[in-house]
DNA sequence: TAATTAAATGCAACATTGTTGCACTTGGAA
DNA sequence: TTCCAAGTGCAACAATGTTGCATTTAATTA
């Protein structure tokens, strides 16, 4: 917790409850947090504070967030690598059908993606499919 | 006008006029349609209406959809590979930060996605840039 | 430790997206 | 032309997200 404090004022944020309650969650969730976890699990907070602590979070690279089709929003700690001047991720977010968790997973080996005569300035991957720990039940089930 | 109409009755859909002109607007459209711009060129419809066509038609394979971040969610037109079984694509979603255009592209060559141990059944890229026509204005500009 | 202040919070009000139930209308087939 | 399942409009609702303003508080400093 007194990591979590010393993160924030390295970013000019200060240490405030309710970003020290909403960082602690998602640094503990078992993968990214859904908004509404994040909502009912700090519900004494007023919505606005949530909404803007999240967005001051996100801009200072201490959270990222993502989405799968209109679904719920999901966030989940950053790499060192983000900060005020940007997030810079190499991983891709991976939401099991089966048990419903969204990760952060590394890719076995990062794809080139291209199109010819576009500039790419940003890339996100989105993958949908069954966990390595769902895999392993449904085997020992069968 | 006639072949939206034999589109829609070949997937047992009633060739309303909601459904062929929401269906004429994403045909026709500069890139993937942002749903602010099917309000607007469509208000005299009900909005119930229009999500209401709009789920249909996304159920039954005539067009998809992509989100970029928390923004607006943009409709584009299926390949005939879609279907009411389900929808089939390979190619990516590119949003212009200059033209702010968002279409549908082919890679120059598709990247093999895999994270150990899990089963991935959907993919979906989501990329941010500046495209072709832009980067050839700020060629002919310097 | 107490005073100071910029930053953060709570509250109210609002905007937009999206859904559901129900009564009414209509496209397409017989 | 008749018929009816499918489609539409309306009302009401729920969830996400933003803004303005008054109040509170974390961190600095005296
Ligand atoms: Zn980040
Ligand atoms: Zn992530
Ligand atoms: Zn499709
Ligand atoms: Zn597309």
């Amino acid at each position: 917790m007194e990591e979590l404090k010393d993160l924030l004022n390295q970013r000019n944020l200060k240490a405030t409850p309710a970003r020290l309650q909403i960082l602690s969650l998602v640094q503990n969730y078992d993968g990214a947090v859904p908004f509404g976890e994040i909502q009912s699990h700090l519900g004494e907070l007023d919505r606005t504070t949530i909404f803007r602590t999240i967005n001051a979070l996100l801009q200072n690279g201490l959270i990222h967030k993502t989405q799968f089709g209109n679904a719920e929003t999901y966030f989940a700690m950053c790499p060192k690598t983000c900060s005020e001047q940007g997030h810079q991720h190499q991983h891709v977010h991976f939401k099991c059908t089966n048990c419903e968790v969204v990760s952060c997973e590394d890719l076995s080996s990062n794809p080139r993606i291209e199109i010819p005569n576009f500039q790419i300035d940003k890339v996100d991957i989105i993958l949908t499919g069954v966990c390595n720990r769902c895999l392993v039940v449904q085997v020992s089930v069968n």
